[in-house]
RNA sequence: GGCCCCGUCGUCCAGUGGCCCAGGACGCCGGCCUUUCAAGCCGGAAACGCCGGUUCGAAUCCGGUCGGGGCUGCCA
């Protein structure tokens, strides 16, 4: 039987890295076993879901370049891939399982559910012991189904192995609310019944709810799918990844310039990895390796450190084409306009440097920005390097070299910079410190002979002699 | 409280009875390189939670214990 799987995203937010990581290793196991991905939106709650966050999370699974083979956009043999669109079904279920005995309506007000469970508790049980079926039967209220306590339930997890529930503690759960509209628990069993999902991976949160799937699908006359439960990821503290620990967003990650292939190596690599050493490996050779049954039971830790790393490695290793290419965009986010011909030929001349020193795209409009205006000059950068007596000598002694200069390429820059420091009997950091602030407003910045040369004469000198008149004297 | 899951360096991962006085990566520390910042290179500190078993032999198997996490809703 060839391999359905889906991820079933609800639009009440962003994408999460969390299930972003879910995605990924449902992607990749349809991919290995040649199955088909399926993304199924469900927004069962009318209210919290909106068209933005859908927005979001599909052109986010796309940047990640995991494409799916049927769903939501690209359509499929089951409709509109959205259950919302599907309400009808669920209810005509739900009351079929009522007519055959499965589920029932419960007339039981909050408060008397309540006490039932205070009761369980103060017992010692589990709170869901005492949400059985009631003597009486009634016409209205929400719909449960009725769970089977004669008969543990047990399923093979395939990167947990066997588990098992005591039926005692699942309660009768409802699955169609009274106003008719049906909880996730019922649309979703009922989809992946329906769309013959053959393997649901889901995150571990959803694992006490399994119980409650399997005696769905067998109530509604189908085979369970096979459960694989993955590890959650955790922030910092240990507690499940969220806003508070800083950017959890998809999105996020891309404005600040992480490139999809390093979020999907990362990723990737958060509760499995191909095996050995490996660290740094492609699309395809997580296709080729992967396998749920490796993916560890432990939950995993998300640091951005590595992610960060990481990214810089992705950046270091493509072209100095492709970087420019690809981080021209986030430059011009950055200054607010379109880049001209010239300033990008500007920047290229100082993009390998530029590409082995940031770890994001975003950072690469910080590092060429001096070519993009008149910088400002950082307060402490001012403060550390061009408050000595030798600074007003350098600068001048710069400019006169510099104002004749012929050629003005990087290598006489340098060449005349460094005779500079000879006669004035000054190291390179004293000597050369105050041409960077001068030139680029800070004292970090790019190699300086290149800068400079890509700066262009003009504008080298305006930049220093502007420096020299704020030096006074 | 109850149910369930989990437990190798601070973090991610390798390890499926002997190749492990535990390997790689991030981070951290030190050094080299160096015009700043990075990158790169070299080196270092750093873990099998604990206690019992099984076995000639255990990080690997079993039990207990401790610890962590998830769930416990007419949210998903």
């Amino acid at each position: 039987m060839t391999v359905r799987v889906r991820i079933a995203p609800s639009p009440t937010g962003l994408l999460h890295v969390g299930n972003a990581r879910t995605a990924l290793f449902n992607w990749l196991f349809a991919r290995n076993r040649g199955g088909t991905f399926i993304v199924r939106i469900d927004d069962t709650d009318r209210e919290r879901s909106t068209p933005e966050y859908e927005r979001d999370i599909l052109d986010s699974l796309r940047w990640l370049g995991l494409d799916w083979d049927e769903g939501v956009e690209v359509g499929g043999p089951h409709g509109t891939y959205r259950q919302s669109d599907r309400f009808d079904r669920y209810r005509e279920l739900a009351h079929r399982l009522v007519a055959e005995g499965h589920a029932y309506h419960d007339p039981r007000t909050p408060d008397e559910l309540e006490e039932l469970r205070a009761r369980a508790r103060a017992e010692g049980r589990h709170p869901g012991t005492y949400i059985r079926r009631p003597s009486q039967q009634a016409r209205t209220g929400p719909i449960r189904l009725s769970i089977p306590q004669d008969r543990p339930i047990r399923f093979d997890d395939l990167v947990r192995g066997e588990v098992v529930f005591d039926p005692a503690s699942v309660d009768d759960f409802v699955i169609l609310r009274s106003d008719g509209t049906p909880t996730y628990h019922l649309a979703s069993t009922v989809d992946d019944i329906d769309f013959a999902i053959t393997h649901v991976a889901r995150g571990e949160d959803l694992l006490p709810s399994t119980p409650k799937h399997i005696v769905l699908a067998e109530a509604l006359g189908a085979r369970p799918p096979a459960y694989a439960h993955l590890p959650l990821l955790l922030g910092p503290d240990g507690k499940l990844l969220s806003k508070r620990h800083g950017a959890t967003a998809v999105s996020a990650y891309r404005e600040q310039g992480y490139l999809p292939e390093a979020m999907f190596n990362y990723l990737a690599l958060l509760g499995w990895s191909p095996g050995g050493d490996v660290t740094i490996f492609s699309r395809e050779e997580a296709i080729g390796a992967f396998d749920l049954g490796k993916v560890s039971k432990h939950p995993a830790v998300f640091d951005p450190a590595k992610l960060e790393w990481m990214n810089g490695e992705y950046l270091r290793a493509m072209s100095t084409d492709e970087f420019l290419r690809r981080a021209f965009p986030y430059v011009e986010t950055a200054v607010g306009r379109a880049l001209t011909g010239d300033e990008k030929r500007a920047i290229a001349t100082i993009g390998l440097l530029v590409q082995e020193r940031v770890k994001t795209l975003a950072e690469v409009a910080d590092q060429v920005g001096f070519l993009l205006g008149e910088p400002d000059y950082d307060p402490g950068s001012w403060q550390k390097v061009m408050t000595g007596d030798h600074v007003p000598t350098v600068l001048d002694e710069a400019l006169r070299r510099l104002e004749r200069l012929e050629p003005f390429d990087h290598r006489h820059v340098e060449e005349t910079l460094r005779a500079m420091l000879d006669q004035l009997g000054l190291g390179a950091r004293k000597g050369l410190q105050p041409i960077r602030v001068a030139v680029t407003g800070s004292s970090i910045s790019p190699p300086l002979f290149e800068s400079i040369a890509a700066l262009g004469r003009d504008r080298t000198l305006e930049r220093i002699r502007r420096a020299r008149r704020r030096l006074g004297g």
